[in-house]
DNA sequence: CACATGTTTCAGTATTTACTGAAAGTACAT
DNA sequence: ATGTACTTTCAGTAAATACTGAAACATGTG
């Protein structure tokens, strides 16, 4: 008995959608977001449909806790929304699957867990060394001013360019290429 | 017996470095940096003095294997640099001072680790993908496009940002703040 | 209310990641 | 070639992180 073309094809198409769920699974843990957060978000990414709890647990191989858990992660970040069936109790989840409006939302989250806390260090470092009158002292307190000065920068043109529609900012951004 | 104001300030002065470099490792984290490697980034970002292998050990209480990996870890990035004293055959490490290059290189490690081996991904997904026909898989390998091409355009951006002097740079991003 | 459906919590466990410290390795000096 | 100063490796262990699954909870419905 031989598979038929057609068979052959959807089989091996499912194969790649999987294996881009998988591989996005693994890239998240370079960008620090758990395995199963970043393979729920490529799952729902790449489903025509939106799925519920049970679908994703039966996709993915995984346990109610885990799954809730990370939807509901995935749903505070912004990436993921619920949704409503008519005369359906339970929530299908459905993916921003537009890049930039993803790109906006990963942004923002960066910024907040990431240069915001380091911001609060800084600029508590530099008050805290402003006056001890030492060189030693002084020296610190330029360093953190200096940096601070500098994630403040960043920080601030993270926020503009995720609050901005695509249009207005990546023709903006194209000379910088040169 | 009181203690002098200028042993005082000295004593407090040191708390708050040390706050520094605590707070430094737990920032770490969340940029997905293991805390020793930012603690001791952190520690020779405000040592006046190059430091060698015993003198992290002994000022953050780790191993040596502790210290020697990551110090080699944090030399790789280009972030510190061994030095040699004369007359000695220790490696002294010094670390980048500069907030400019600083982010530089961790632009450029983080497009090494994050984005390109997105743009992998979403490449080889959108090229297995393209020859199927069916309506589902023409779907899906927009989809990969649509992110490959977006991820590609920001790792352009990252690419000519890190390589750029930051009076170039910086006065060209500052009207995107508006 | 009793029951059904769906969601959340959390103690226990598994997996991953990081660290220790002693031993092996390297390389220069005498 | 032996000793000394320093670095690297790595097996074993500790700590942090993620996951399971069953029980508690919430929210309808007849």
């Amino acid at each position: 008995m031989t598979t038929s073309p057609g068979q052959t094809d959807q089989q091996s198409f499912h194969a790649v959608r999987d294996d881009f769920v998988r591989s996005w699974g693994a890239l998240g843990t370079a960008w620090g977001i758990n395995r199963t957060m970043a393979m729920i978000h490529a799952l729902l990414m790449v489903s025509p449909e939106p799925l519920c709890t049970d679908e994703v647990m039966e996709a993915l191989q995984i346990s109610r806790g885990n799954a809730n858990t990370n939807l509901r992660e995935l749903v505070s970040w912004g990436l993921i929304h619920p949704e409503v069936k008519p005369g359906e109790r339970k929530d299908y989840f459905v993916a921003e699957k537009d890049a930039w409006r993803i790109f906006c939302i990963v942004t923002r989250e960066r910024k907040r867990r990431e240069t915001e806390p380091a911001l609060r260090v800084l600029n508590d470092c530099a008050a805290r060394s402003e006056a001890f009158g030492t060189k030693e002292a002084e020296t610190f307190h330029r360093q953190m001013a200096e940096l601070a000065e500098f994630v403040e920068l960043t920080n601030s043109i993270m926020e503009r360019v995720a609050r901005s529609e695509r249009s207005q900012i990546v023709p903006r951004l194209l000379p910088l290429l040169k």
